[in-house]
DNA sequence: TTGTAAGCGTTATCAC
DNA sequence: GTGATAACGCTTACAA
């Protein structure tokens, strides 16, 4: 690094070859026979100097960064749930390591920049794009469904030709619900993990709404909240049901993290869970099964999502299993400690 | 994107300029006189036809990829805590694009790949570098510290020349501790976050020590266990604390994510929090509000430490206060309902 | 099987 | 003030 910069053409004459040779040695270039003997130089010399491409040069001249985007949304809340997040990163970087990439990160607010991360793609500093929290109003993303640049979304946008991978919401959530349905609650109560316009928050709630329907149970508006990512808005939605005087033995919260404030709020009432109030929430955040008492909720499977989603992208990357691919996974329910049968109830 | 790219070229013969020019007013390059006619003319063009320069191009030409590396040290328990990840991003892309850079994220196991992000540095994909959870063992870090490569560090190592932002964990251990002294407690226990290898899980540990000495207590080895970052780490060594047959009233847990773990473990043996036992914790992660009962810690600035760690860099590579800078932020305690007076104790 | 040479799209050094 | 022109270090037809 301190002295001059060992180049492909430094490589080439210690191995007595030409660049072209180095070049195509040193990235595999298939259809090219290249004599073992030459290949092993060539790599004994490169091993040797220290050489390591630069990476410019080769992203100007091959055309291709050797870069995936991962673009998240901030939302004023965040992805889903700032826990995830590392968890997706890790796998995330796995794959892209083992397919030699790089990962380049932006966040944008849903509100400004929306545009800011097609720079990443105008200036061609990467290759694909990862998308996590995809919104129906992102302008930006039209234009990449136009342009058809490679990009696989982690959540779901109907009316787009875009891949994706996501969890089946629909079902997790009325999986948690019949759960507390078993259970012999009828009055089951719903907090959303966000605002129904996203998807996955309007899909848990469906899949709530589903719950009760086969079970025979009828839905009461008056039993749904709408929670907004945070702990707070749980606290906030389950003090306003509480003190709506409509009764319910259990909860349907369809994230952890709302869930927390949630519970928060039964306590400062004076209630207990499970014995006062049955609660299941979403997401299965590290923190849940350390709750008090421990969360039952729906696992996410975030890193297998991540690997999912970063795999689908770099066989796009390769023209391999061309076209739109989608891919549903799915969840498990974890039975903990927060959900009793029907008892005594509230009020 | 789709047809064919708008170049410096073709921004150049729109505006009736040579490449020169519109390189020079693009970037505004000092020292060089250009009209204000022909500078609003090329930028003009450059706005119509939807310009935007290669990347690979002009960091090939210029030498500066423009771009800062995140390395993040993954322990098998990943860095400081999880929580920390979001806020952290999210400043220093918002410190990144103020200033017109991106960011690439790598993550490293400190056992393996140490040598990874050194690809980063030699490829000349990144400008400048801001490393998380840096670690004595690690080989690549002597090797960016003898090549000057443009470094910050997010932690402290010591006999190094390293730039670097930090808590002052030793003071902020001390003030946590300090609180339960003042609160009557004479026999505090101690759960570090990880093992005191790492630097500021040893400054915790002698803050925790020199309250003690300050108050005139004596300290006992025996009340001492050490976390390893995660929650079940907080429960073992809280069960082992409580096994063990030394009596405390209160314990100082240097991590909240490993003290949720130790409350889980008091609460299993029937034990209360506070009326039994107090606790402190260390980091104020979101979910300490919400437990049960909100926990009192300190609060780590990690959004100040990002915005300054970032700065520092950007400093760095503008070659504006030169040399070797550090900087110690300030923490402060935030009360909440986990400590109590002492009363009867345990056992 | 290997080499030659023409780009890739900028920036930067000089002249003018 | 502005414009040629040479790097920058690599990939990749095309030749040999």
């Amino acid at each position: 690094m301190r002295g001059k910069r060992v180049t492909s053409q430094d490589v080439a004459e210690r191995a007595g070859v030409s660049r072209t040779t180095v070049s195509f040695v040193l990235n595999n270039v298939a259809g090219v026979q290249i004599s073992e003997a030459t290949r092993k130089r060539v790599l004994e010399a490169a091993e040797e100097m220290g050489y390591v491409p630069d990476a410019a040069a080769r992203a100007l001249a091959s055309r291709r960064a050797q870069i995936i985007g991962l673009v998240l949304t901030r939302s004023p809340h965040h992805i889903a749930s700032d826990a995830f997040i590392t968890p997706l990163l890790d796998e995330l970087i796995d794959v892209v390591r083992r397919h030699g990439l790089r990962m380049m990160i932006d966040i944008i607010e849903p509100q400004h920049q929306k545009e800011a991360y097609l720079e990443l793609i105008r200036a061609k500093r990467i290759d694909g794009i990862l998308l996590s929290g995809p919104r129906l109003d992102d302008e930006a993303l039209k234009t990449l469904e136009e342009d058809g640049f490679p990009t696989v979304l982690m959540g779901q946008l109907s009316g787009t030709k875009f891949c994706w991978v996501d969890i089946d919401n629909r079902k997790a959530a009325k999986m948690a619900v019949s759960h507390l349905v078993k259970l012999g609650h009828s009055h089951i109560a719903c907090i959303t993990n966000a605002d129904v316009s996203y998807t996955a928050a309007a899909d848990r709630m469906t899949g709530y709404r589903q719950a009760l329907k086969d079970a025979g149970l009828s839905f009461d508006q008056n039993l749904v909240r709408y929670g907004d990512f945070d702990m707070d808005s749980g606290f906030r939605q389950m003090e306003s049901l509480l003190d709506s005087g409509s009764s319910f033995t259990a909860a349907f919260i369809a994230s952890d993290t709302v869930a927390l404030g949630a519970k928060a709020a039964i306590r400062k009432k004076g209630l207990r869970v499970p014995k006062d109030i049955s609660l299941v929430g979403f997401d299965d955040l590290p923190f849940a099964r350390y709750m008090d008492p421990p969360l039952t909720t729906v696992n996410l499977p975030i890193a297998d999502l991540a690997r999912e989603a970063g795999e689908m992208l770099v066989n796009i990357l390769n023209n391999k299993k061309p076209g739109c691919q989608r891919k549903l996974l799915n969840t498990k329910l974890v039975i903990r400690a927060s959900c009793g049968t029907k008892n005594n109830g509230y009020p």
